[in-house]
RNA sequence: GCCCCCGUAGCCCAAUCGGCAGAGGCAGCCGACUUAAAAUCGGUUCAGUGCGGGUUCAAGUCCCGCCGGGGGCACCA
């Protein structure tokens, strides 16, 4: 006897009565890629559109855990639209520049070209086996110049509109890796991708100018309310972190310009008591200029201390403040009070303008710095605790006033609250010229420079004459010169320049010889747009066709994991509306709903190789089928849920699907009898069962669409063994509805079923249409309470009355006995499912 | 420190508008079939919803306060 797995052994019986996903498998697979049924492209497609879009992987050979839940869940929703007489666009495609390929290429002296394309081919082949309904005809990856050609001339259109520009500043710079990082690539100081504590370099690097769309991704959020995880709506308005406050004009000893500061708490200006300019600031080494040698000594060795800390030493919020006195004053506006400048790392340069009031009673930060340098502290506001009683003095307590209260020690401005002193002075100072109200972002703008060489190059000549030259469109794309030759170990600077003949070339306008710009993009601009382009992935006159926009475009569903709350899909929002402005497309959103799988773990922790924990997709497929470990994926509890592969059981899923299969086995009558004569309970569970599915589909609940499912196999079980018996046309109803449910997670085992049942490609099998009149119950069970406990249950037509009801609760013996004669004070009817009693 | 989400049986999870706490599954137990086992089929035990208040005829569901878990942001003036 040979051995399935732990849930289903076979018995010497013939294969056609048995369920054995293995011969399942390997008689539809290839059926499917002759015959691709999820092809999205046929002109003359009838069927209204959708759009599913799975985020697309790294071509890192075979699919995981991860992959295999991701892909599952997006796959549920995509062939659940198609079942619902969709055209659904579901395609894939490989997000493949990128570090690993590099790194592979470095370490095993491999080609990035040939490795990428290896894994492409490995992952592809996994996908078809797991049955993912993907249109094949639409594939693309972006290491491929047919796809990069785009981004280059994406990145050319956002140079003219002055979206990409090129500054000199400090730079996240991961010391391991020696390229520059963005923000969003930073968690906690540490390089996000090999955990390296980050450090600062000046640099000159490209930018995308997405903080002149800050506004617009903040209050767009709106529209994704209710279609995007709140999570996720609540992450991004966080990384944006728009900040209302004024701009505060101060005038600076010995300094003609005034300069301008940023503060959220006009109100307590009067508290000011010094300034502080962030250390690495270009003010504030103006200002220290002219200052005494050792001022500017001891500033030098502080902005030297400052430079070297790493970014962890700068995060911990415990640390005490330092800093250095200028010697330099400032005048404060509203009393002409002369205020001491002080530099300091806790000032952030990039930030505001680099320079703030400190008000130690009412700022934290500017109390401790105040405490740490024996800086006066001055309290401007009558801050009071929940009992009334005024807040211990800052200055003594350590603990800042941040609170609401009552203005003083503020001149004309007593007496004011907190909101009514910022309006007013707010407009005293608007009105004399020294203030404005301002907006400040956490958002800074996105450097898409890399110094690696698996990315898009930039397509930009250096000329000596003509400055930055953008490539002409006809001159794309660029491509990357061969890796052959190329030093690709990391150095600081791009492999690229030792690329000379790819280097030199010449000025596109006035043909002298001039260099290529050698930096290459960050792969999430590949990712930015790359929905657009699975719209036409052939197109080679263009990135997209404006007429499949319109068709196709914004995607209705977008799927994948909450890791990209942030980076990918805030890039992604920016580029459309980048592109909502030029013209190219005709919506500001790119992705109308999001859905975000949870992870697989195994026994209550992330699987990694350190912890031994992985569990390898490929074995438990062997062990259990496609379908079984698909099934488990989806029934395993809500999709935003980890799952924890140690709570699941795919033998159980395996047990399930061989029980639905015999529901097939079993049916005798033949295709096309009508189901009308047939056993009555039993199409009332199945009709019911669809429409109820169909509801819970949408609302994304396909673990209870598998219980549900369970439920019908179940009463079609009960009615073939011992009730309407095999020939019953309900039966089939019942076996067909089972076997489109399951198409949706379990697509062999239902095209198995489905041509058993004498049909053929079960995808398009079609939902049951509901006839309504069987969803109406005969009776329903109407429960009588007494005080809200349960005291008797009445079996009644739905329709019933509530006076009627209430007549026949009243007089049911059980609760005439409960009542015992005591008097009634209300009866509450809800017809016709409750009835509760509340004696006097 | 600020913000978001979640706590229902031994376990994973259900429970439209507030209306019988249980749909489905795992594990367990009992039984049928069998020489026996597997497979299959049938049956069945198990919580009063993290804690404390409140609103209501009625609260898992709504409100307030805690506790526990997960996540995000964090020297952003």
């Amino acid at each position: 006897m040979r051995r399935y797995n732990r849930g289903v052994t076979e018995t010497p019986q013939t294969d056609e009565t048995r369920y054995n996903f293995r011969d399942i498998e390997e008689r539809w697979l290839p059926v499917w890629r002759e015959t691709q049924p999820f092809r999205s492209s046929d002109p003359t497609d009838e069927r209204p559109t959708k759009y599913v879009l799975d985020m697309f992987p790294y071509p890192s050979g075979d699919l995981h855990m991860g992959h295999a839940e991701a892909y599952a869940l997006g796959d549920v929703i995509a062939r659940y639209w198609v079942q619902r007489g969709f055209n659904v666009l579901h395609p894939i495609g490989w997000d493949s520049f990128g570090l690993p390929a590099e790194n592979a290429a470095i370490n095993r002296g491999l080609d990035p070209r040939g490795w990428t394309e290896d894994n492409i081919a490995q992952q592809r082949a996994s996908m078809e086996r797991y049955a993912c309904s993907f249109d094949w005809d639409r594939v693309l990856a972006t290491h491929r110049p047919e796809y990069y050609h785009w981004n280059q001339w994406l990145f050319t259109r956002m140079h003219e509109k002055g979206l990409a520009y090129r500054k000199h500043s400090a730079v996240n710079w991961c010391p391991k890796d020696q390229t520059v990082l963005a923000n969003e690539q930073v968690v906690a100081g540490l390089c996000e991708r090999c955990d390296t504590p980050v450090t600062k370099k000046k640099l000159n690097q490209w930018y995308f100018k997405i903080t002149d769309y800050a506004d617009r991704l903040l209050d767009d959020l709106q529209e994704l309310e209710g279609t995007w995880p709140s999570k996720v709506i609540a992450m991004q308005r966080n990384w944006i972190g728009r900040s209302e406050g004024a701009d505060v004009q101060f005038r600076i000893e010995g300094r003609d310009e005034p300069i301008d500061i940023y503060t959220t708490r006009p109100d307590t200006l009067h508290g000011a008591t010094f300034m502080v300019v962030a250390a690495d600031s270009d003010l504030a080494a103006e200002l220290v200029q002219g200052a005494d040698a050792d001022v500017k000594q001891a500033f030098d060795a502080y902005v030297e201390e400052v430079r070297a800390a790493s970014d962890i030493d700068r995060l911990a919020t415990d640390r005490p403040k330092t800093g250095v006195f200028l010697n330099r004053y400032a005048t404060n506006p509203v009393n002409g009070e002369r205020l001491p400048i002080w530099a300091s790392d806790y000032v952030l340069a990039d930030y505001g303008h680099g320079a703030v009031m400190a008000v130690p009673a009412h700022d934290q930060r500017d109390l401790d710095f105040a405490r740490a340098m024996d800086l006066p502290v001055r309290v401007v506001l009558d801050v009071r605790d929940e009992d009334g009683k005024p807040v211990e003095d800052p200055a003594t307590s350590g603990v800042a006033a941040t609170g609401d209260g009552t203005v003083i020690n503020s001149g004309d401005l007593d007496g004011l609250s907190k909101a009514d002193a910022i309006s007013a002075i707010s407009a005293d100072l608007e009105d004399k010229g020294l203030g404005k109200s301002a907006r400040n972002y956490r958002l800074r703008d996105w450097l898409i420079s890399r110094q690696r060489y698996w990315g898009t190059p930039i397509p930009i000549v250096h000329c000596d004459d003509c400055g930055e030259v953008r490539v002409p469109d006809e001159q794309l794309p660029i491509e990357l010169p061969p890796a052959e030759g190329l030093d690709l170990k990391p150095k600081g600077s791009s492999p690229l320049g030792a690329a000379t003949e790819w280097v030199n070339t010449e000025c596109p306008d006035c043909g002298k010889p001039a260099k290529r710009d050698t930096d290459t993009m960050d792969t999430f601009v590949d990712s930015s747009w790359y929905y657009l382009r699975y719209l036409n992935p052939q197109k080679t006159d263009g990135p997209f066709d404006p007429e499949d926009t319109k068709k196709w475009a914004p995607i209705d569903q977008y799927v994948g994991g909450v890791t990209h709350a942030i980076l990918h899909l805030l890039y992604s929002r920016f580029f459309t509306k980048a592109l909502n402005d030029m013209g190219l497309v005709d919506f500001n959103e790119p992705f109308t709903a999001l859905l975000n799988q949870g992870m697989v773990q195994m026994e209550g922790s992330a699987m990694s190789k350190s912890r031994g924990n992985v569990v390898r997709l490929g074995e438990q497929l062997d062990e259990f089928g496609v379908d079984s470990v698909r099934l488990t994926m989806v029934f395993a509890g809500p999709p935003e849920d980890d799952i924890d592969w140690a709570d699941v059981s795919p033998g159980a899923s395996a047990k399930f699907l061989a029980r639905a299969w015999r529901l097939a086995r079993d049916v005798t009558s033949e295709p096309g009898v009508d189901p009308s004569t047939g056993d009555a309970a039993l199409r009332a569970s199945t009709h019911k069962t669809m429409h109820e599915c169909a509801e819970l589909a949408e609302g994304f609940r396909f673990n209870v669409v598998v219980a549900r499912t369970m439920e019908l196999v179940n009463v079609t079980r009960k009615a073939i063994d011992s009730g309407a018996g095999p020939a019953d046309p309900a039966v089939r109803e019942a076996a067909e509805a089972v076997a489109v449910l399951l198409s949706l997670v379990a697509p062999y085992c239902a095209e198995d079923m489905w041509s058993m049942l004498g049909h053929e490609n079960v995808a398009r099998g079609g939902w049951l249409d509901v006839d309504e009149s069987l969803l109406v119950e005969d009776t329903v069970t109407c429960v009588v309470q007494i005080k809200g406990k349960v005291r008797e249950r009445l079996e009644v037509p739905p329709s019933i009355g509530e006076d009627e009801l209430r007549e026949m609760a009243l007089a049911a013996p059980r609760v005439v006995r409960a009542l015992d004669g005591a008097e009634i004070r209300t009866v509450i009817v809800r017809a016709p499912k409750v009835v509760n009693i509340v004696p006097a």
